[in-house]
DNA sequence: AATGAATGAGACTTCATTCAT
DNA sequence: AATGAATGAAGTCTCATTCAT
């Protein structure tokens, strides 16, 4: 970012360009997108695009980088996360376990689906986008969810490769999810999909290795 | 395909424009390429090249073709895809099946980490190929193999949702070793990843609920 | 037009595009005009150009609307043709019609004389533009002033045909006086064909049938 | 053209090129054909088109004059012309006149409309095409006709301006019929301009100022 | 003579970025 | 600070013509 924002009409520019960048990813795909494309839709010249980003690619960058943190934020605020957080007793045994996976898938699910496909352009075009810090940020979610059920229930023999589960989980369910949706014909319901994921990340979770 | 290369010169010229793309894609990535840079490391014109294929989208379908087939024929050579072909009984129990999953996923390890990442390129840009067949091609023939597995050892009860499991699987399993593949700064070995991988499938395909 | 011209600095470079497409016309003849030629004549870039103009063709479409414009200007100040505007009496007799015939001939002579052959060019080319306009405007203008002449000389049987005639006599005169411009070798004068097209349509206009 | 075909194979080659050029120009309008869709059309290869022809346009140039030809025979064979040739005493009066104007005049329709409209599309474009032969074919013609009925008529005092009276009524008539063929909407008959011109024609060429 | 693969100059158009106002 | 006109490199594709076989 070429300056940082300090005055109220600054931010004001900075975010109408970056929900401009936005509203131009999810109607024109990622790599439809062009300055004067978005510099229009946030009402203002491309000179003043220029003014408070360096390029592009910095666009992007910002509205990945708001995303992430609106993610996080919305991932914070799921039951789970607060009760983990407030260090309540998570539910017990497999059945609390499988619960909580299920409302993270689909809460996933509604995420690729909000916002017009936002998300879902994004996720698909990850390989040339910063994508690193929401992945991370994603991950140390559920690393942190995942940390207290197996505090809780194997403590005695702690997980060793936890981190490379949740890299596999973590990894697996998100692209199954953009890809499922991606389908043009579907041959099978969202639920479907819904349903298998959880079932296998359980498995994987909880499974005799895990031990 | 704009000619039928029936004579001997022309499909050279095709395996060359085909190659020399792929070339291009490992070299500049999906989105870097251009006609000229192709025709020129084919080392032939730009004419050349559109008196064989219709455009520049042509000829990358050509070359996702031919890796399609490429695949399709590497894995039908693999061992236990020879045995299941020749109607061989597959190795009993889960021990059997968790070998040829681990089998599997080091094929596919090979695989992207092969021709300079070039399918690791293309995986990556999925979205925008016309994947499909490629993944139709994998996911019929993971299909072949389970189902080799599941009638023998579940034939009093079918699993009725395999081809759910199927685009799951084969969804989790590539995005993850792409993502892996991609990431810069390794914290786990593929070592860990393989088995990790492998872990989850085995679990989930031979789990509680697939019975 | 991709952009209204409203400020000063626009319409004069829309001018300054459509003038230096004319200066290439006249110069290469109307399929040799480039892009880029256009522009550099014009003394600006090619992305100046289609900043103002969607593609070639509208840059033609705009030079020959100015130019059917102008050519309409220039009929309306004729003497005839103020005269008949102002409700004024036409010369009386066929001597009346035939002068202002002559009249007009002679000036779509200098016309298509005039600006280094442009008119001629346009014209030859006519089936490959929007010449629809100004061949309207044309025959608009002499079915007015034709009108004129024969509400008052022949109202009582008014012609029943006079578009028909129009039609015949300005294709007939334009197309005879750019064929006799475009002849290499002349092998008789301006003026000749001059008097022998009044000649022509005097009679026409006048003759026994009209009656 | 390159050779001379004195062998019969390569008249047919050259016979069948031109009529691939024909036919590719009904097809595709003049500026739409190449010398692939040329050589194609004729079931021949590239290279035999250059071998009979130095260029695209020479190609263009062989297949007018050949139709400038069967124009000339076509007339010739116009009984009017007939007679005139055999020495034939023409109707006199005005009414023969007018009657062979018409005649004519039907002729040019008929021909403009047939082919699929190669004449039409050729004459547009004349002004790109050596089409002189062509004009001085129909203008001598007109000419020997003419010059037969003003020499009966009006022996005692020739027309001295014959000849700009045969360009001006050539091409008034054949650019009217180009015209009024090439508009879309219709707004008068084809039998409507036929008689007007007609009508245009004889009044000229019979008129006061004729003799 | 015939073939048709190969050539490559050149046409059109886009769009990230700059800079004078 | 804001504007938006101007830039021009770069990319895609066409097609007349040549030349090795």
């Amino acid at each position: 970012m070429r300056k940082k924002p300090k005055q109220k009409r600054s931010r004001q520019m900075v975010d109408a360009l970056i929900e401009a960048t936005a509203k131009c990813v999810t109607e024109l795909g990622l790599d439809g997108i062009t300055t004067h494309h978005i510099a229009e839709t946030a009402g203002v010249s491309v000179g003043s695009l220029y003014q408070y980003f360096d390029d592009k690619d910095s666009l992007v960058e910002a509205l990945v980088d708001k995303l992430a943190n609106e993610i996080a934020e919305a991932l914070r605020r799921l039951p789970m996360m607060e009760q983990a957080a407030a260090g309540a007793e998570p539910a017990g045994g497999t059945a609390g376990l499988r619960n909580n996976v299920h409302l993270i898938i689909q809460f996933g699910f509604a995420l690729l689906n909000s916002r017009d496909g936002l998300y879902l352009e994004l996720v698909r075009n990850w390989h040339s986008l910063p994508t690193d810090r929401v992945m991370d940020i994603l991950q140390q979610t559920f690393m942190d969810l995942s940390r207290v059920y197996f505090l809780k229930h194997y403590q005695n023999t702690p997980i060793e490769d936890l981190h490379v589960r949740i890299f596999i989980i973590a990894n697996s369910v998100m692209f199954t999810m953009v890809r499922y949706i991606g389908q043009p014909r579907m041959m099978m319901s969202q639920d479907e999909i819904t349903r298998g994921l959880t079932e296998m990340v359980v498995g994987y979770l909880s499974g005799e290795a895990a031990r």
